[in-house]
DNA sequence: GCCAACATGAACACATATGTTCAGGTTTTG
DNA sequence: CAAAACCTGAACATATGTGTTCATGTTGGC
């Protein structure tokens, strides 16, 4: 039961049904673009800001929220929707074709900062929202490491000896310990990407195969 | 802070001074245990287990638990220190000299599925520690790896090109995700030694020398 | 066997968060 | 301008967890 009273939030549990969504008065659309965005950054400094803070900061009734979102966690699940396509979008701007290396290098390069940014939104959708819809959410993403990997492995360049799920979750973890890593103090944040893709370049390389050093 | 009223729980902040421990009765001791048993089990199979739930689990009252531990954060603090004292008696059986790669295979195999097995208690420690007292209980382990680590770059068999840090992050990371994967299905658990193993050999290998095969 | 240490459940105090209702004020929209 | 849509704060209803107090049993040590 994810759905707003009105089709705002509107992502009906997991298939996201748009759903005949009456036009909205202007100002309701304005308000929800401000939860939306203090949402978002709230989310992001802490994972269970609590939903007066978040209505709060966006200068807006908690009411006039709950008059939007239905649930906590349909909040939740609107922000990390949101997020995941605004991640998707800068994605697009990257080049997945052409050598395996570059292009894994390439999308490491655009990632890492969102994964750093967006970590603890992340955090609070996984307290709040069923495994599958994060899994679901992430799919495009996922689906484009996977594609990377998968080409790899088919020009003989990255390896195939390990199942290919376990790659792409090799992907995966390493940035997030690296966004980790950086939130700590105990990476350089300027060095970052270059480490990740470095480790990540040795870890996929086939068995024999010269792993190759990132290009910046 | 985090003091019991007479020491069971005493690891006074971050320190673990013994302290004057008064010898307690037999019953007592006793009940601490099942405590620490229940709450071990219940924070391993649920990171928000309440009080009320680990009390019930360990046979035992409510109130007698928080005569034991002060408060709850008290509780997960000494069932993750536990935790990690027992990790560490069994790492203590792995040897962790010779050929630096073997050492690393011979420590995930006997790692991965410990990390597995008490993925949530982590997760509980997480929410309800200082992000310091979290370091500070790894910090045997870290060490460990760390050592392995460090004598494959001095071999040079390990590679130095990126910080030290970072490497042993990767394996801790890897074995972690290694644990998600897992439990969600995604990954075999009879395979998941030999595929962590693989990866890391390969992430850690020095540039230009050849990557190892995990020897089982 | 006696006394102190310990255990116990019930009840209470407190805190915090989520949702909801209400009675009115404001903005859009047509 | 007027109706409908929307916003608002205050108050309320829940729910849930933590931690404490109390009065009364029970157990263990010496």
């Amino acid at each position: 039961m994810a759905a707003t009273s009105r089709g705002a939030g509107d992502r009906s549990g997991s298939a996201q049904a748009p759903a005949a969504q009456t036009e909205r008065r202007a100002d309701a659309r304005r308000n929800i673009r401000s939860i939306l965005d203090a949402a978002q950054l709230c989310l992001a400094r802490d994972a269970d800001a609590s939903v007066a803070d978040i209505a709060k900061a966006a200068g807006v009734g908690r009411v006039t929220l709950y008059g939007h979102f239905k649930t906590r966690a349909d909040l939740v699940d609107a922000v990390l929707t949101r997020t995941m396509e605004q991640s998707d979008a800068a994605l697009d701007a990257t080049d997945t074709t052409g050598d395996p290396g570059q292009a894994l290098t390439r999308l490491v390069g655009a990632s890492w900062q969102i994964v750093h940014q967006f970590h603890s939104v992340l955090q609070a959708a996984q307290r709040e929202l069923p495994p599958e819809r994060i899994r679901a959410v992430h799919d495009r993403t996922l689906q484009r490491v996977q594609t990377i990997v998968d080409n790899g492995r088919r020009a003989g360049v990255f390896r195939d000896d390990l199942p290919e799920r376990w790659l792409v979750t090799t992907v995966f973890s390493l940035m997030h310990a690296a966004a980790e890593d950086t939130a700590a103090g105990r990476l350089d944040a300027g060095d970052a990407a270059r480490v990740v893709s470095a480790t990540l370049l040795a870890a996929l390389t086939a068995p024999g195969a010269a792993v190759p050093t990132p290009a910046p």
